[in-house]
RNA sequence: GCACCCGUAGCUCAGUUGGAUAGAGCGUCUGACUACGAAUCAGAAGGUCAUAGGUUCGAAUCCUGUCGGGUGCACCA
């Protein structure tokens, strides 16, 4: 609800501004008070003012006296305000008027948001390697990835989402080699192999690193393994094949158990059979983006220039173009990346042969895009033409993904630009260890890492957190506690509880940290059911629902009927009203909980969900506070009881949408 | 050499396009359960916002320098 009013006061500022003074503000700062007492909205606009009219005018006049014009012009405009005030040396302070905004807002939406973007946006997150088990780096990808499609969603874009199968690259032709050369299995062999395939990967992964620095001249046998995978020949090929598939299908799998869906696939091996270089070259060379280098060390190669500044920091050791063809005329991976960016946008003109991959519960297919036309099955398969994409990867990518964006800008047309301009990468740090986790998992370290803040985690040396292994932690976890408290419960619907709260508890300390902050992955942390975890979070709306049964089995209303408290507006003006001393308790929850649609805005805004979890704790927080200071149940009092249901819906709703958005399910007992 | 990210309480982190008294969680200390479930709540102690300048009515936030930590700048993928 604050968001639409936020930017209705913002435009009657400006325009209020514009009017009395003949100044454009462009950006208006509309602010949430540090309390309710000071206000439900505020702008320390009438201090950009002063600053402005004595540059304009010279005119000196202060910024008291330019609050209190703007308050009174404000007050002719603005109705839903019950007053608008100037506090300290120029803060205009709009009050709500609180019993009227309280009952309208509970027949509304918990947001009603614009659409940004202008058409489909194409989100691309997880994007694991297919040759090993997802670790708890790949899972704050996938749980940052999966609550952007969410906020977005939730704030009305239409979005599609792509995870993309590095099926030829180096890590699949590693655990090849694994298998052939140290292991001596055929394809055959492989294909018998029972158990956890991923976990046996990882482990074989580990011991290829191994054995590859035993003996370097072993690495041959990696480039040969390459390049058959990339002709397609013979029983490496195959092999790799079975391998990408059977551990992308596990990776969807530890997905599907946080409840992130995808839908579709992009393979490597298709962009490379189905030539998709082919026509983004032409086009960057039509587009002029790319240029011949005939002399110098890079004679013979394709490459995108750096911008004219980037290129006057170029040394000897570092060249600040980037190549995108090499001498030999073979396309590298930025080339290869920029041409699969442009499908995304619809400018190419080949696309993938889809075939269904993998089935979800609720029907939901992830269609693979592959090279070759298969069956019958995939018809209505229509992906790509992004008006946008947004590319969640990790910062050390930043530098490649520029160049991607700078292609897709230079080919794009006049009419693409500005959408272009909006796609995005999603940049966020990894998740490293720190020494004691290491430890924990069983590896020594050396003196120098032991004295490191955290330890960078690597698939090579085996060294991380396997994602099937921390959910089954936290769910044996979970699951004591539910043994111990629903012990009435039948086992099936415990299990589907300690998933919740492992879900919970994995996806909001994953999301609690802003994106640019690198996390040292502690499992005290990780484990923690106190505080700020996504257990507490379940626990208030868990809460809330108890309260609805008792209130139920007492014959009574939840949420209570909006008629209840109309007919008593002079009371809920009393419950409502500050006391003088001090901010509102009732007034500030339920304005809280109100700023659920400016959260969502920020967040879809910022491309950041931590905005998000952090709004939904401090609801959660201010709910239980509320929660032990008022008995709803034993409220003899009709209205007021009927007042206080309204408040604690009024939370659900918006907490359960805030917790929607994140991707966490809130179970009705625990 | 250049670019990007980070430095805020003992620890882990937030901090709304520059605004009102810098906030949480954990940990420490003091209290509150025959319960609308204590996986909780109330309270206390704890900060020179790395550092030195600058811009501004106003700076944790913007600019510059310095120090410390991380990452990137391949005819690798």
């Amino acid at each position: 609800m604050f968001h639409p009013l936020r930017e209705s006061v913002r435009a009657a500022i400006q325009a209020a501004v514009e009017r009395q003074f003949g100044i454009v503000l462009a950006d208006v700062a509309v602010e949430f008070p540090p309390n309710v007492a000071l206000g439900d909205l505020a702008t320390p606009a009438a201090f950009e003012i002063a600053k402005r009219l004595k540059a304009a005018t010279g005119e000196k006049r202060s910024p008291r006296d330019i609050a209190l014009a703007l308050a009174e012009a404000l007050r002719a405009e603005l109705r839903d305000f019950d007053r608008i005030e100037v506090a300290g040396a120029g803060y205009v302070n709009l009050f709500l008027r609180r019993p009227e905004t309280l009952l309208r807002a509970l027949d509304a939406p918990a947001a009603a948001l614009a659409p940004r973007f202008g058409g489909k946006v194409i989100v691309e997150h997880t994007s694991v390697n297919p040759n090993k088990s997802a670790h708890i780096g790949h899972l704050r990808n996938a749980a940052l990835g999966d609550a952007l499609v969410r906020i977005l969603r939730a704030a009305g874009e239409t979005v599609e989402v792509h995870n993309y199968i590095d099926d030829t690259g180096a890590q699949v032709a590693d655990v090849v080699v694994g298998f052939v050369y140290i292991e001596g299995k055929s394809l055959a062999d492989v294909e018998a192999m029972t158990g956890k395939f991923d976990d046996a990967c990882w482990d074989l992964y580990a011991r290829v690193g191994a054995w590859y620095a035993e003996d370097e001249s072993r690495l041959r046998l990696r480039a040969e393994t390459l390049h058959a995978i990339e002709r397609r020949e013979g029983e490496l090929a195959a092999l790799a094949e079975h391998i990408a598939e059977r551990i992308a299908r596990c990776h969807l799998a530890t997905m599907q158990r946080l409840g992130i869906q995808y839908d579709a696939l992009p393979c490597e091996s298709a962009i490379l059979q189905l030539n998709f270089w082919a026509d983004a070259f032409e086009r960057l060379k039509a587009a002029g983006a790319i240029v011949y280098e005939t002399e110098g060390r890079r004679a013979g190669c394709w490459v995108m220039r750096a911008d004219p500044e980037a290129a006057a920091t170029a040394d000897d050791e570092h060249d600040a173009d980037k190549i995108l063809v090499r001498s030999n005329g073979t396309v590298n991976y930025t080339g290869k990346d920029i041409a699969y960016h442009l499908w995304k946008l619809g400018l190419l003109d080949r696309d993938f042969h889809y075939r269904a991959f993998y089935r979800y519960p609720d029907g939901h297919i992830a269609w693979m895009g592959g090279a070759t036309a298969s069956e019958a099955d995939s018809p209505r398969a229509q992906f790509g033409h992004g008006a946008a994409y947004l590319n969640v990867i990790d910062a050390g990518q930043s530098y490649a993904q520029a160049f991607v964006k700078r292609g897709a800008l230079a080919v794009a047309p006049p009419s693409a630009q500005d959408s272009i301009a909006a796609s995005a990468h999603i940049a966020y740090e990894k998740v490293a260890l720190t020494p004691a986790s290491c430890l924990e998992l069983g590896f020594t370290l050396s003196e120098e890492d032991r004295r490191r803040p955290f330890v960078s985690m690597s698939g090579r040396k085996g060294l991380g957190v396997k994602a099937d292994d921390l959910l089954d932690r936290l769910e044996g976890k979970a699951l004591a506690h539910v043994e111990a408290s629903q012990s009435a419960l039948p086992e099936v619907e415990r299990r589907d509880i300690a998933r919740k709260v492992a879900v919970a508890a994995i996806r909001y300390f994953l999301l609690k940290f802003a994106r640019t902050t690198l996390i040292a992955f502690d499992f005290a942390d990780a484990l923690a059911e106190q505080g700020e975890t996504g257990v507490y979070l379940l626990y208030s709306l868990v809460r809330m629902a108890s309260i609805r049964r008792k209130l139920r089995a007492a014959g009574l209303d939840f949420p209570a009927p909006a008629a209840a408290l109309r007919d008593h507006l002079a009371q809920l003006e009393a419950w409502l009203r500050d006391d003088g001393q001090s901010a509102n308790e009732f007034w500030a929850l339920a304005a809280l909980a109100l700023r659920y649609d400016a959260a969502l805005a920020e967040a879809r805004e910022t491309l950041e969900p931590s905005v998000v979890a952090k709004y939904a704790f401090q609801l959660a927080q201010a709910f239980s506070a509320f929660y032990n200071r008022h008995n709803i149940r034993h409220e003899s009092d009709n209205v007021r009881r009927a007042f206080l249901i309204t408040l604690a819906s009024l939370v659900e709703s918006r907490l359960r949408a805030a917790l929607n958005v994140l991707g966490i399910d809130a179970p009705e007992r625990m």
